[in-house]
DNA sequence: TTATTAAACAGGAATCATTCTTATTTAGTA
DNA sequence: TACTAAATAAGAATGATTCCTGTTTAATAA
């Protein structure tokens, strides 16, 4: 619900130093963004905002949540970016995915198969399965980065 | 590339235990998505495919690869569902999203936060982040399957 | 083998999330 | 207060996924 106020200074400063003007949009989305706790998307965000802000529209919001992302403030869920995607391997596996092309690849990890989740979890919910996710650059992009 | 005949074997039988019929069109496009390791989406299937079965349809791919899940031959990526989430939480920390709602809920492992990553995974990438996700069912949908 | 029929299919239309285009507005600066 | 590049709103476009409908087919049994 309530934002501290370091949250929001953090947000206009790093706006600052990138040159990127504080617009009074940019602000309700932030503040709406950062006082949740529960993943939302878009349009979420774009309702919630609109009760302030009414003629803000969808653009606007996606702009700005990418914007955030770019700036470090926010991340994504998922592997991100764009479709959905199947895999076939039903062995214990764990994945590496790539934060510029999306590129998913297995890796096996002992370790990693009997991790064994906190108490906590249990208020939550019954847990089927455990994968760890690591996000990087892969090889071929950070070759494409040194240029 | 190449398929162990007992994949295929365990194929057709789940889809004759559930009484599903065993199409032309099922077969190749169970044998494509099970032959390939890098997590493809559902035009990259239907592409392939379409070499072998030129009349196909990409709803056909997409019918089949839901059905191939429902039956656990396969699994999707990501917190599934379908659209892009946000996440303002800049703690680190991890996720148990629920298989059926979607719902995805933070938790706090400090045993997770401290994962060291297999040797193998350096041939890959460089790692930035690495975050546990749980899937399984919550409360809430948990109380729903009760009935 | 042939007939029957519910399930599955192909093709095209529809939907829906996300992005693009463009004319208008505004934050930052002087 | 005036200037200007950046940001916005609105609506059109795109693209992935799903739905609709008439046709085909796998499975079963005569
Ligand atoms: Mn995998
Ligand atoms: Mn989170
Ligand atoms: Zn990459
Ligand atoms: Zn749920």
């Amino acid at each position: 619900m309530s934002l501290p106020e370091t949250e929001l200074a953090v947000f206009m400063e790093r706006l600052r130093e990138s040159g990127i003007k504080l617009t009074h949009q940019r602000m309700e989305i932030f503040k709406e963004v950062a006082s949740r706790m529960d993943h939302p998307d878009a349009a979420s965000v774009y309702e919630r905002v609109r009760e302030r802000v009414p003629t803000i529209s969808l653009d606007t919001v996606y702009r700005t949540l990418w914007m955030l992302k770019e700036a470090g403030l926010i991340t994504t869920l998922g592997p991100a970016h764009d479709r959905l995607r199947f895999d076939a391997n039903t062995a214990p596996h764990h994945h590496f995915v790539c934060t510029i092309c999306g590129k998913t690849e297995d890796f096996y990890c002992d370790a990693f198969n009997s991790l064994n989740v906190p108490q906590e979890v249990n208020a939550i919910g019954v847990v089927e399965r455990a994968q760890v996710e690591l996000r990087g650059l892969c090889n071929a992009c950070a070759k494409e980065e040194t240029k």
